[in-house]
DNA sequence: TTTTTTTGTTTGGCATTCAAACAATTTGGT
DNA sequence: ACCAAATTGTTTGAATGCCAAACAAAAAAA
């Protein structure tokens, strides 16, 4: 195992075992502080304008119904998310973002933004390219263990 | 901004939001299917030969001294980690692995030799150069924020 | 020797998660 | 139209995960 693949292994385990928790403790200082991790990625997956079913954003989060119900609970309580009631089938319910809610999706994005800028600082389009196929065997990788 | 940059924002999100998820799914189906993704960070933390103190691994897991209690209360209890008391300073808890432990530490670095080698697969040494830099980018917008 | 600091544990409380039981509604089969 | 089955979401009960604050023991500083 070469020195590079060592490097590149460490980092990989230093990356995911601590951006949620800096972009938690950046929340903690942001106007948002109330939110949790967690609360801020179902605000992220319920996202602008579709709203989407509550089945949809549970499976999109990988959390059973139960779990997304009292997440819900707590963004509806804290005034992010609302609950719309289906017309046309009533078990049914549309998840949509408050005010409040878009404020915060915007400033999450942003923060995003800044991350993949850095991400990517100087390098040319060809390097670019690279970076994108190696995320996308880590993405192969973790699709066979899907 | 480009397509390749959105591509490279969408992969970012996809990989540090499901990689914990799939390692704790994956633990699921082994051997050491009692354990959760938090408590095996731990293992990890505590590592094979150095017996750390209990304050070096909360720091590195950046838990309180409370949390890494319980945490290791239950490992513990599990089998895979021993306290062992200092006799050079009484106040002191030094951690250990018990074989089982040790055990659970290699079969956790093959899972991670495995995904490292799909990440870098089909590249030369160059190219991994370029992957190794947006990687420390990564590292360095993160400490930022720190 | 007394005070302060360090190290780790305990306590109390809230968030996060799941599995299983449940209720309401819709769909499918007859 | 009616009954059985499937779907959708909620509730309940239990374990983990986390922090802040109070605490106890020991070591270091005064």
């Amino acid at each position: 195992m070469s020195a590079d693949y060592q490097q590149i292994s460490d980092s990989l385990v230093k990356i995911y075992s601590n951006i949620l928790r800096i972009e938690e403790s950046e929340l903690r200082k942001s106007q948002f502080n109330n939110l949790t991790i967690q609360e801020m990625h179902a605000i992220n997956a319920i996202s602008m304008y579709e709203h989407k079913t509550a089945s949809q954003v549970a499976k999109e989060l990988h959390l059973t119904p139960g779990t997304l119900t009292s997440t819900i609970d707590r963004l509806v309580k804290k005034g992010y998310v609302e609950r719309i009631r289906s017309k046309d089938d009533r078990r049914v319910v549309r998840l949509g973002l408050t005010k409040k809610g878009r404020v915060e999706y915007r400033a999450h994005a942003a923060f995003h933004e800044k991350l993949v800028k850095q991400f990517l600082q100087g390098f040319n389009g060809e390097e670019v390219g690279v970076i994108l196929q190696a995320l996308r065997n880590l993405e192969g990788f973790m699709d066979e263990y899907s």
